[in-house]
DNA sequence: GCCTGCATGTAAGGCGTTACATGATTCT
DNA sequence: AGAATCATGTAACGCCTTACATGCAGGC
């Protein structure tokens, strides 16, 4: 589980409350966690105990009072040790090809409808991650180096993306004359 | 949950023990469950009950006896309908661009190590499912479509992984000079 | 003697999701 | 009047994984 260490990212970005940090795991499409509640607050009680993290109460008047969470020493070390740590090969989850799958006996203009409309999926997400790529509504950049990152973490999303469709686009392609 | 169709797709082939159709699982690269006992046992139990498949229990000697499933009419149909149903996008978990979206502030050696070991498992994961291409282990081909499909099934795995290296090559390019 | 293949299943637990719950304020 | 924002949390459930359990046959 690295949901921990993500959360443990972006206390090292900033001190932040769990609602916060909800909002930026339903923000940014490269994290592969929703970011529900049950998730999130969970984990800062589960990481506030192993005292990777520490927490101060902040009442506000208006608004429900804030636990703001902060990252230690500790904490840190564990976040870079996970960073260094050997990658693993990204897992995809495609139950489109699964369809293709036993799509095989049917005729060609029904598999060009369910390939159409894939691509046109794939198409909508491009253009919305390249919008939001744009506009770079949230990123941590507290050096050059760090902002060419994450704008890259952005690309891996569209690149992904746009493979897909030349992958599909070259299926119709070859289908035409089966 | 599509695992149920995946099965139907396999019972639509030909009929099949479960053990037979975890020993495909495992086999396709492609598949996103890894089609253990509990997920297989349990998921042929429910389209039983479904009336989607039957099941004959077969005795041989010196072999514990096997219960074959085969599709009913009332499956085809499921499976028909799940095929032509709206696509999804895919969904991918890649905890190493969360590592990265943390390693902004170590230092380019550190980071190249990184990478260069992502990239290596990539290149790694590429190369072995070329060879699974190019021995065609398995592959339906009850028509030229379908063995046309099948075969890039494997290439959508492969062509993924081949952008993911393409985008990594990029990004320790643009690291240098940061 | 030990591992692998054949063949079926169960148990336990982790991870993730949706939905429920509260309660004030502010926007439409 | 109703929805959304702020802010925290709990409950129930489903999916998926690992590990356990049995037992015979054949190869090394």
């Amino acid at each position: 589980m690295s949901l921990k260490h993500t959360i443990l990212g972006f206390l090292s970005w900033k001190n932040m409350t769990g609602y916060e940090i909800k909002k930026y795991f339903s923000q940014l499409e490269f994290i592969p966690w929703q970011g529900n509640n049950n998730q999130i607050y969970k984990t800062l009680l589960e990481i506030e105990k192993e005292e990777f993290v520490s927490k101060k109460t902040v009442l506000q008047d208006n608004y429900p009072p804030q636990k703001v969470y902060s990252i230690t020493l500790k904490g840190m070390i564990e976040l870079r040790n996970w960073v260094m740590s050997d990658p693993e090969l990204p897992m995809t989850k495609n139950t489109f090809i699964m369809q293709l799958a036993w799509a095989g006996s049917m005729d060609n203009e029904t598999i060009f409808r369910l390939i159409d409309k894939y691509q046109y999926e794939l198409q909508m997400k491009v253009s919305l991650l390249s919008e939001m790529l744009k506009r770079k509504t949230v990123l941590p950049d507290r050096s050059q180096k760090e902002a060419y990152i994450w704008e890259m973490l952005w690309h891996n999303r569209i690149n992904l993306f746009q493979s897909e469709i030349n992958w599909v686009t070259q299926l119709r392609n070859g289908l035409v004359n089966k």
